[in-house]
DNA sequence: TATGAATGAGCCTTCATTCAT
DNA sequence: AATGAATGAAGGCTCATTCAT
């Protein structure tokens, strides 16, 4: 059908499609913050559609169904954490500066995006059947992952971090030492009586996760 | 759970209904699961009713409303951590082995009952307004943070351990190094294509985070 | 669960299932009307509840699917077609008189039961799929086929018949004969201005097409 | 159908759209196949658009609604099939044969066109509703009854059919044989396990409806 | 105490139809 | 004339909850 449109309206369809993609994208964001807060069986479609301003049967015409929706969110919440964090500039640190700074940095994203952690503990309830089924997002290496590996190595070879540290195992402990502070902020704060998404009390998780990261590494 | 009653409530209770303590602790089992697959939203209370053998109304009858259900499954799962807990003696050993068993505990101890941790995010995901609403939950102290805390100090004193170090934080990264691997078992072996939970994961990141923390607390 | 009940609960059971039963046939007997009348798309399962002075929860309780219930509407239209059918005795009948007792039975159910043509209708609009999947109905044999097979040998067997007439063919026939003039009652009606269903009308139908066959199975 | 218009508008028509009128004959072509096979209320808009590789508006610019577009189908169905009756030639043969010709005609017509059959049906399950509102299809004589009528009266002047049968009568008999063999041939097969639509069951079908007319004729 | 039947609100989804370009 | 996007009103189905026995 859209072969044979001359230039001039091939122009004129991308303009019309440029609000559509609007909609969409309004009840993208919509629907990711309605299942951050209430989860996919939670989440309710009107209230999707509310939120994003549309009509629900626009939300049907782009996803087809709420777990299609569901499995958009999901992609695009890996993927703009995995954009992220190829940002992150640590090649040219010393090693323990760059270790810091990838600690530091996933907390903070999460402190930023707490949706995220929302989003991944509902999948886990899943089993990730979701997620398995995304060839997408199993294809999007971590470069965090990545970066950990290379920053690993380089101290180890100036005798800086300790030998024999596996790199998959230290990648899983650096996010849980972020991610159960936040993902857990209320039940936490119910028993401590202290909320934990202050500055202050991210400042205060932040310098302990990077002692107890380079404590570790220490040779 | 029954403590606070007067002890002829308590009497006239028991001598009520052998049976309906049987009914109702079935349909508490059944429900625990269920909100552990399923969360409290996708939970289903014919499943519920079905899984313990038990009638619909019975449900009703015991718990009032599914929301009640959910805060006896919430209460419930704490107190059967605290109570494991409370029996993890640790008193006796050397600060550094102490610390170890405390580790140990906690990682093992998930990884018996993942359906705990599925609890436990789900009630984040309510910004734990049922836990906030249970003065039970909220009035039981944790015996893991106590023993935490004795042996932190324990280390300190005899400058085994390095000084300064805020017992909360270190019980929050020890529990974040146990409960991540775990919550997150599903996407992480659908991303990495390796299970999480079989026994030789588990030790292998027992062995793991002993050696972060402990490596850690060196002075 | 059922088993172990003792024997005068047992009969609360049956009782208590007598109530569900009605209901049932309640549901059942609606659902034949709105069918019939608005054919499987255009019914409404909420027209089909209020017409039961049922629930429209008690409808999916019993039948499960919309598509269910017009299978089970289907298979009783069906079967209460042949079980009136078997009823018709010819046996001891002339030949002729037989054969005009059969075609007027068949004419005289359809014009009692014209909702049976409109279900039967729908089902072909269907490509029969509905009934090719239900055993039950294709395992009844109709008994006016038959009697219409024995009829036909016996005035064939004494010259009253011409020889070599197709039962099946002839069967179809008289279906036709009386299926058409009913089924296409009002589109008839319209064209020709006269209604189609008055008793007058029908009678002046029955002896014609008692003539038709007879005068075709003349020697 | 465009007949009545006055010269100035049939031009002024012609002039506007040759492409509007191509249009305009593809979704009538498409809405006939989508009718025909899901009724009109299981026909979908969308799909009688995408089979006319139209948009949905185009649809309601020249037909204004569902049911508007339903009717203009059923008189293009009833015009269709009057147009081809109109073309039997039976004067010039004997009436025997001339008889055998009209009725092998119906049943090759509603062979080749069996989607005529289906919104027959559905038009009765609507009572006619739409028919009645139609000046243009009442207005239509059937060209099929006129000729029976005049057969049957040259047949029965010189005595090789019999007298006194009444004509609108036969004329839906001749109907019923053909119609019934063809709209019920999905519930036919599925029952007696023999596609009723292969040219050999409707040849053996047309010999047998004709014996049976002529038979029934013979005075 | 226990059960099967019933209820009404609400959920996901789809439909015919219209607007803006 | 033609298109893609949008709309609101159902439509089929499910849920937590209650009634009658």
């Amino acid at each position: 059908m859209r072969e044979k449109l001359p230039p001039q309206r091939e122009r004129a369809a991308a303009a019309l499609s440029a609000r559509a993609t609007a909609t969409r994208q309004r009840i993208l964001d919509a629907a990711f913050v309605e299942f951050a807060e209430k989860g996919l069986a939670g989440a309710r479609v009107d209230e999707i559609a509310a939120r994003a301003g549309a009509n629900k049967r626009m939300l049907y015409a782009h996803f087809g169904a709420k777990e299609a929706l569901w499995l958009e969110v999901l992609e695009t919440a890996y993927a703009a954490k995995r954009a992220e964090e190829r940002a992150v500039e640590v090649a040219d640190l010393p090693p323990a500066e760059a270790m810091a700074k990838l600690v530091a940095f996933n907390l903070r994203y999460v402190a930023r995006h707490p949706e995220f952690l929302a989003i991944l503990h509902q999948e886990n309830l899943h089993r990730a059947a979701y997620l398995a089924s995304s060839a997408r997002v199993r294809a999007l290496y971590s470069p965090l992952l990545e970066s950990l590996r290379a920053v690993l190595a380089r101290g180890e070879a100036v005798a800086i971090f300790r030998a024999g540290v596996d790199p998959v195992q230290l990648y899983v402990s650096m996010l849980g030492l972020s991610h159960f502070h936040l993902a857990n902020r209320h039940t936490l704060s119910t028993i401590f009586g202290t909320a934990m998404d202050t500055e202050a009390a991210i400042a205060a998780r932040e310098a302990h996760i990077i002692a107890v990261v380079l404590g570790y590494l220490r040779p």
